[in-house]
DNA sequence: GAGTTCACCCGAAACGATTTGGGAAGTCAA
DNA sequence: TTGACTTCCCAAATCGTTTCGGGTGAACTC
């Protein structure tokens, strides 16, 4: 016999009348409404979740998947927006669960499992691509989903995002300001969005400053791969005085080539990079970056949710935020 | 009208046929399961899993909770131990979710919503704890689960684990044979098993060599900690001439304090970390740390949890892996 | 005192799948 | 030809909740 009914059947009532106590429907006597509670707390009795998302027809939960192909991780900065996420979604009552997926085609099987299969009420969407296969489905498929990070079309759906065009921009003009001529990008790849704007930013830049933009380097967003994009950018014939890095990952590679070559970040080589990890902090020298100025992302990111969830137009719910620097040591000035 | 009926009234069959037909069973004609099965494909069928679960009286589901409190994120070395997890439960048909919590109360309630609500059928519980309240709930509802980490009782329950205390002793030991004599210990909170068993390998490689335990410093396992903790270390009048740091996260803090000093590390003060971070391969000098010697802790986990959902004892289902050293430069000899 | 309104409660019908327990043909052996 | 087996299929019960559509008294109104 189901939990439910043995309740009922304790208390002498029916299934409904505890139901709805316990729900708080105001057709309960506030009496009754506490004696239920206090039987329920005794018996420590959650609803079944299958039974109930079945008849009310949703989940209750919001999914997130991780993409996480072998040995390429992700900035952990991830993990605590969506731990705040998932706590501003807990108050509605909705749970947030991360998939870890390890190909895009495994995380578009999982989609399709959560979606098409009810397991999910609403999806957000970590590091878009500007043509991204999962923001097709889910406007196909009609699912309230926010993104972090815009697309190709961003005016079709609800967004949260940071302005790493204009970070990227004043970063380059800032190295402009500072007598930097041949200002070197280490780009993430280009499919990824928030690489393709940082580019753009700096690209930006350089047009604003007149400067060429003949050095580039297209890198793994990791150490790894920004070590040897600094190795190869030093050796060409005419080698950057500063390297502007997509993410903290590839500046500290990059950081590490500097040194093996004698060279002082911040004196004779620039470095700047974005996401502020923590690590970054501790690098020597250590690491000038920039990160999105908004202690609350992951909120957000639920609020907006919540509000899709509410049936707001997604054109409503579109955030660009500012990119503030955080200038340390390996930008130069004290070098 | 349900998708299922929907599908059967489409191919003239009756529910029961179509949902024995797609889930493989032998009294169906070979031909009708082809037939059924383009079918199903054909308008992207996915059983809805709340039906299904509710019925099944299982949710094909493993849920892992994730400690992530605020501004203290775990080694996202989890998360890729976790996605191959995931790979090898989703052979079975069983999801991974991950569930962040921001405290250990909202993980319990996480843990009694999951469980008594019936939305796992299964947990692995990460960063244990020698006294664990996860574990003893777990033990209490006779859920099947694996640790990642043991506990103060680890003979009662599944678990994977490296050996951090030879790990340790190992680099105690290494450090003896370097010359060094005062072998400081920056260690994590001893609340955390993993903490407590480096400790205890320090320990016991300092009372093999017949060296003082007098230098210690319990601190927050991230970089801010390890570099609070080497400053204080450096202060005292007998200066330790090795940091054994608890994680690499604490390490990284540690070498940025020494570099604030003037000291090199591996030169004038060895320091060995634990987890071969990625990022440590590029710090200056690169890190000599360790890690657990096995490439798929993750699959073996899940491996672990299947085991268990067979009703294998959870006592043949105990894995203490090897640790092994990953030398690099802040340990010394090339200093 | 007949009608209305409230405040509380309940029976039974969903929700969408899986599973139980056959049943109707066809095949085979004696 | 008959009975026993197979093979392939189906109607109906079931999982544990929520919700629809009343129902029953008591209080209140005129």
């Amino acid at each position: 016999m189901s939990k439910l009914k043995q309740l009922a059947q304790t208390l002498g009532l029916s299934t409904t009348t505890v139901s709805r106590a316990l729900d708080g429907y105001s057709d309960v006597a506030p009496a009754t409404r506490e004696r239920v509670r206090a039987a329920a707390q005794a018996i420590n009795y959650r609803p079944n979740s299958a039974a109930r998302s079945l008849r009310r027809r949703r989940a209750e939960a919001v999914a997130v998947t991780l993409p996480l192909e072998p040995g390429r991780v992700g900035p952990p900065v991830f993990l605590n927006i969506l731990a705040a996420c998932s706590q501003r979604l807990a108050e509605e009552g909705l749970d947030l669960m991360l998939l870890p997926t390890t190909s895009p085609a495994a995380e578009m099987e999982t989609y399709r499992r959560l979606i098409d299969g009810g397991r999910a009420d609403a999806v957000i969407v970590v590091r878009t691509r500007l043509e991204d296969e999962r923001v097709t489905f889910l406007k196909e498929r009609g699912i309230p989903f926010v993104t972090h990070g815009r697309t190709e079309r961003p005016e079709d759906h609800a967004f949260i995002d940071g302005d790493g065009e204009s970070g990227f921009r004043d970063a380059t003009r800032l190295l402009a300001a500072l007598g930097h001529r041949r200002i070197a990008h280490i780009s993430a790849p280009q499919a990824l969005t928030f690489a393709h704007l940082r580019r753009k930013g700096w690209l930006g830049g350089l047009a604003d400053e007149g400067l060429p933009d003949a050095l580039e380097y297209a890198a793994q967003p990791n150490e790894a791969g920004g070590y040897e994009a600094a190795k190869w950018l030093l050796d060409q014939p005419q080698a950057p005085t500063s390297l502007l890095c997509a993410t903290d990952s590839i500046a500290i590679g990059a950081l590490s080539a500097l040194k093996e070559r004698g060279l002082v970040a911040g004196r004779d080589v620039a470095v700047i990079g974005h996401d502020n990890l923590p690590s970054g902090a501790y690098t020597d020298p250590p690491l000038s970056t920039m990160e999105i100025a908004a202690p609350d992302v992951g909120r957000r990111l639920a609020d907006m949710l919540i509000a899709r969830l509410g049936g707001r137009d997604p054109r409503e719910l579109q955030t660009i935020l500012p990119v503030r620097q955080v200038p340390r040591a390996t930008h130069g000035p004290e070098g």
